[in-house]
Formats: C-alpha cells, structure tokens, sequence
DNA sequence: CCGGCTATTAAGAATTATTCTTGAAATAAA
DNA sequence: TTTATTTCAAGAATAATTCTTAATAGCCGG
C-alpha cells in the first residue's frame, strides 16, 4: 500500500469514528465523496467534486455531495474557504497553510506557515476573546504571470 | 468640520480622480452610497449598504449600490471580504488590519495588524510570486459569548 | 441654450450557488 | 422479519449577484 492510500485509510476511520458519534454512518457516498477529495490536493468547488466523483457513481447527486461536505467540514476534516466572489471550496490539507491566489491565471496555491509562526499573536485582538478557526488569503501574480505581463 | 466629515470629504476626492482617470464622473449616486458607507465603521452587504442609502434617495437601486461597491473595490477604496458563507461585505478601513468573527453572536471586528508585522513573511511562498492584497480572517469566541457558553 | 455623444441608472430578467423538501431506499435494531 | 432511523436523489425554492435594456442625465462643442 502507498503512502497516500494508507493516509486516506487513516482519514476515512476519522470521520467513520466523528459520524459515528452522532449515530450517523459512514455511506458508500461519504466513503467516496472524501476519497474523492483526498485524492488530489487542490481546492476544488462542490461542483467539482461532483464532476470527478460522479464517473464512479452514477446515482449521486450535487446535493449529497454538498451534504457529504459539510458533515467533513462539521468535523474539521476539511476547510471551507472562500478565495474569489464566486463559488465555496473545499481544501482537505489539514496542515497549517494559507491560501495564495493568482490574479492573472485563478491557480489555488497552499502557502505552508512557517515553523513557529503564530498569527493571532500579529493581531490586536481584545482581551477575552479566543480563536479556534483562521484563514489568511494571499493575492498576487504567480511567478509565470508576472514575467507575461511584461 | 469635524475630522470625520473632513476625512470623508479626502476620500470622495480620491474616488473622483480615480474613476475620472477612466473617463467617468462622481455622480450623486456614486457619492451618496460611498458616503453611507464611510458613515459607519463596520462590514455591511451590498444589501445592507442599500437600505442605509435608500432612505435618502428613493430612487437608488440594489444594482447601482452593487455597481458603485465594484467600482469602489476596484480602485482599492474598500475591500471585499467573504467572512461567512452568505453575502460579500464591503470594508471601508483602509488601515492594515484583518477580521475577527464571533461564531456565538456573528459580530464583526476589525484586529488591526501589530506595527511591523509582514504577513507574506510568514509563508513560504515560491520565489518569483508577488502578493499584491492579503486578508486575515479568524473566528472564535467574543469574550461575552464565551462567558454565556459556561 | 441646443443637439449630440457617452456614461449612468433603474428595473427586472437571468444566472449561479446553495439549501430545503419530500418520498423512497438502505441499513441497523428489535 | 418487522420496525425505526438514517440517508439519498431529485428537483423546487431561496439567496446573491450579474446582466440586459431602455430611458435619463451630464458634459461638450457650437
């Protein structure tokens, strides 16, 4: 077995075990709804999850996929996140990462965090208050872009 | 004049010659809806900009307000920002700063940047990209909601 | 001030993304 | 097996935003 089945293995008892919890099942569509997404490490929209898990069967539908999404975003499993005006997307890297996106040609870029960074400690935030969630979005031109638009 | 009034006057000047710069004009529309927007520090959507605008102006429509903001957001004047899964709201801080959102009661906040702090410093970005805009949005818990949640 | 040009607007239609509803099918429990 | 519950698919409904269009307003030259 590969590194990456047996990571996806790994992924699929968590959110058997998190569901579960909730006297919920592990279906045959969530199994492959998130292997789907576990299967490419971009950030895909609800739609396009569906376009890829679709081939492989035949009778799901856009709405269970939405469904699917948001019991594994319920359970931290994968990250909602809004990078442009248009659709949401779905991003299984659960590593501590931003987000870059590219002006000019929309790539979707996971930028890891330094080592040791902290974020929330950049930012004055009032006294009491915590944060259990963050998002740091980055704009600009990705290196080929940059040299095309000149 | 008051310092805000004087503020809001600096930057109906700046929208003026950006959007001249285009060939276009400052109309009433324009610097009403921009004004309503500078007249209150916070995060509203594009509907909520139109209801505070419309009182004063019956004939204004939601299409014009959503006009206005992309012309707005074009020239840098205020920010876009996706904080929830609903509506895009406008955000006319022009200060360094990302947003805080309380998941107990949904409040808003803008946490400014500590002095000095380089955002793009922190991630690992390939060499050759360009970050042009950043945005920072982290959620939790507000002191008062997380007092009500014991 | 007038006529012509262009930018702008309002209104509503159209589109897109997402959520909701409902009845049927699958699964687990008794 | 019978019963209860969860899940699913399909499409309706909703929400947010964009597009289209015809009418209007503002600017410019004469």
């Amino acid at each position: 077995m590969t590194g990456k089945a047996a990571n996806s293995k790994r992924q699929l008892k968590r959110y058997e075990e998190s569901i579960a919890q909730d006297g919920l099942r592990l279906t045959r569509q969530r199994k492959h709804v998130y292997e789907v997404l576990l299967g490419r490490q971009d950030h895909p929209t609800a739609m396009e999850v569906f376009l890829r898990a679709k081939p492989e069967m035949e009778s799901l539908s856009l709405a269970t996929v939405y469904n699917v999404l948001e019991t594994l975003s319920d359970r931290g499993l994968v990250r909602k996140v809004h990078l442009d005006s248009g659709s949401m997307r779905y991003c299984a890297n659960h590593a501590k990462h931003g987000h870059f996106t590219c002006t000019g040609c929309g790539a979707v870029l996971d930028v890891p965090l330094l080592p040791g960074a902290e974020l929330e400690k950049l930012h004055q935030l009032p006294r009491g208050y915590t944060v259990t969630q963050q998002e740091v979005a980055l704009r600009g031109l990705c290196a080929t872009c940059r040299k095309n638009h000149h």
